[in-house]
DNA sequence: CTGCGTGCAAAAGCTTTGCATTCAT
DNA sequence: ATGAATGCAAAGCTTTTGCACGCAG
């Protein structure tokens, strides 16, 4: 099941995400520590209701409001990453990487980043074509993963 | 101004699509033919509020729910595109290939379209080393166009 | 203690739906 | 003539804002 893109980087414990968000100067609240864990849990592509949703098992005070703004500061951060759906473009997944790169299985929905290095190659060519300067990417690739072949 | 990836593609007169429009089944309305203008003289990212509003000038009946519609329709046949921004997710580009690889200048908006070869072999790789089938892709490269760098 | 972060309520946007009318064919 | 397409109005969502209270540090 695209072990590959987990390997090391997925079980990235909630803890240690907490201190990054200290350390940038934010505090550590339990509707915080809920989202993260719901985002660390769901190896997925999950829009804010979802995020809302399923965080109220762990902090049933949670509100909507507070799952927007939290999505908003962890996307700042980079610890959480928007994700463009075909349809809805309001999804969000956790940023195991700051690669930029998402397959993205449109049957379960589960979100994996991969490297990718003929990235930057790309990049190096259409800047020197095009006379742009690059300064960011989103590359997604969409499709089925093993699991939703099979079934 | 990135005139490479201009080169062939971007004349496409609006007869031309307006042709393909019809061999799907489509009429060709006032309306369809103002917000293909609109498309086809904007090389940008536009929000469908913007078209609707650029689309006045050419069809002052036009209606914002047409444009709705007719994106949606034009998204569907291939002819319009769905482009992601980073804040927001609602813009519409023509499409000028199917190639689904953008540059986006963020600051004037303009969308190009370019070629990638090298996006075949990554997506292989990728599938063989995760095991899943990948059936679209999306790539994006947001930076400054040349004009934008100088101005 | 302090004030950042929260939840609620409400406002503001954006998108979709229903329906009578218009217009391309 | 005929029904696909349109525009309007209104409903339905999603996202943002304002404010008093609560909790982390």
């Amino acid at each position: 099941m695209a072990d590959f893109s987990l390997e090391g980087r997925c079980p990235e414990p909630v803890e240690e995400i907490a201190r990054a968000l200290r350390q940038a100067g934010y505090r550590l609240t339990q509707p915080r520590l809920a989202i993260l864990q719901v985002l660390q849990e769901n190896n997925g592509y999950l829009s804010p209701a979802e995020i809302h949703e399923r965080g109220r098992a762990l902090c049933p005070s949670l509100g909507l409001v507070t799952v927007y703004r939290t999505l908003e500061m962890l996307d700042k951060l980079g610890l959480a990453r928007r994700v463009h759906g075909q349809g809805n473009c309001h999804g969000y997944a956790r940023a195991n990487s700051a690669s930029g790169h998402y397959l993205v299985c449109h049957q379960c929905g589960q979100v994996n980043e991969f490297p990718c290095e003929g990235m930057k190659e790309i990049i190096e060519t259409v800047q020197q074509q095009s006379g742009f300067t690059v300064e960011e990417h989103l590359l997604e690739l969409v499709g089925l993963c093993p699991a939703c072949q099979s079934g």
